[in-house]
Formats: structure tokens, sequence, C-alpha cells
DNA sequence: CTTATATTTAACCATATGGTTAAACATGGC
DNA sequence: GCCATGTTTAACCATATGGTTAAATATAAG
């Protein structure tokens, strides 16, 4: 598998993405970051290998606790990718408010 | 599941993103659109439906063809999404420029 | 009406994913 | 040494994913 493919793959779930923005937060280990879900340690413990796999997220191990904290690069790459589409969906925005402007000033006309 | 969940899934694959790559160069019916891949036309089927599912084109049929074009609003959402790790990501890329930066001064001084 | 073209649906297969529980491993404290 | 804590690994299960081929559907063209 390809460095993007992990990536958007990673994002896909959200569990996943929920550890994510806890690790925006700032730095935490495996059990803090399984406290908000309802789910097993071991189910969190893989979603924590599959970030890891994508480069997402680092671990230092500090005893017989494992610190993890964000790693920017592969969002980074992915919101790249991302952004190739953005003059395409800026145009489309573009003619919305375009549209919008001149509803605006026909509702103005007809008031 | 969620929207986003489908965006990040539908984005995890080559063979869509190469889809999307193209649709975003224009139209294109479904023979179009599968014939770069070695695979079948159900395969490509497939996929289409899959990125239909998380809105990220859209199909209208012009007889038995099916022209499918992109829609941007999924992926904006998804870079919306992405785009909250921004300022975690230009902290360590400032970080590195000012490194970059010492080292070049430190060069010179050497220089 | 028949045949060709564009595409989907159905049925199937192998592998991946996301969860479980039970056991193992590693470290810290008494 | 022994027990508690933090975390992973192993084995398992159900469902999803990405591919196949064969058949069905819809439209166009002769």
């Amino acid at each position: 598998m390809d460095a993007l493919d992990r990536t958007f793959a990673a994002l896909a779930d959200p569990t996943r993405r929920a550890i994510l923005a806890r690790l925006a937060l700032g730095e935490a280990n495996v059990g803090e970051l399984a406290a908000p879900f309802e789910m097993s340690l071991p189910a969190v413990s893989k979603h924590l290998k599959v970030l890891e796999g994508a480069g997402l997220l680092e671990r230092q191990r500090d005893g017989r606790l494992h610190r993890l904290s964000l790693k920017p690069q592969p969002m980074q790459q992915a919101s790249r990718w991302i952004e190739q589409y953005r003059r395409f969906w800026e145009d489309r925005f573009d003619a919305l408010a375009l549209f919008l402007q001149q509803t605006t000033d026909q509702e103005d006309e007809d008031g």
C-alpha cells in the first residue's frame, strides 16, 4: 500500500479521527486515548497501529507507558493531494456566491 | 457511515484517486474512465459507485452513456477537517525553517 | 426484429477490517 | 518474589472490500 492509501484509509475511521483530534491537544498514553471509547483496549491498540502504520503518530515508550504524539507529515501530504482540486471547487463556490449575490439583488429589487 | 468516513474511504484507493484526477480534467463516461486500468469494467463500475456514494461524483445518463463529473463538496469538507491540523504542522515547519536558516547562517559564518 | 454497444447486477472468491476475549509481556511498587 | 498496572499478541468472528466471470438491462443502429 502507498503512503496516501494508508493515510486516507487511516482517516476513514471515526475512532481514529477522534484519537488524532485528541492528540492535537497534546501527547497521551494508550489508556488515556482509549478512555473515551466504549471499546476494548486491544481494539484501540489496533487503531493506534493503523495510525502508526500510516505515519500519523509516533510512539515513545516511557517505562510501561507508551506516549503517543501527532506526526503531521502524512496529513500534510493528504492535504496537498486534496488541494489539487481547490481551484475546481472554488470555481463552483464563486459561481454559487455570484448566484446568491444576484438572488439577493433580485430580492432587494422586489422588496 | 458518516460522510467524512465515506469520503476518506473513497480516497484511500489509488484507482479511485486516479478516476477523480481524470475527472478534474473534464467529464467522462464509464468506458473512458475504465480504459487506463487493467481491471474489468464491473470493477471500475464498483469504484464509481463508491465515489458516487461518497458524493464525490455525479452521474447524468445520456442514452446508454453515463456521463460522470466531479462534485467538489465532500473533498472540500475533507480538506477542512485536515486543515484543523495545519497550525500543528506549520509550527513544525516553522521550526524546520528556523533550523535551516540557522544552519545556513552557520555555514555562511564557516565559509 | 436483430445485433452491437454501454453499463450494471449477480454470484462468487480471497483478503482486509474492526471488533471480541483470553493470555502474554513488561514495568513498577511493596 | 509477588502482585498490580499498562499494553500487546493471539485466536477467533462477522462483515466489508476489491477483484473476477457470466448474465441481465438499456439504448442505438441496421
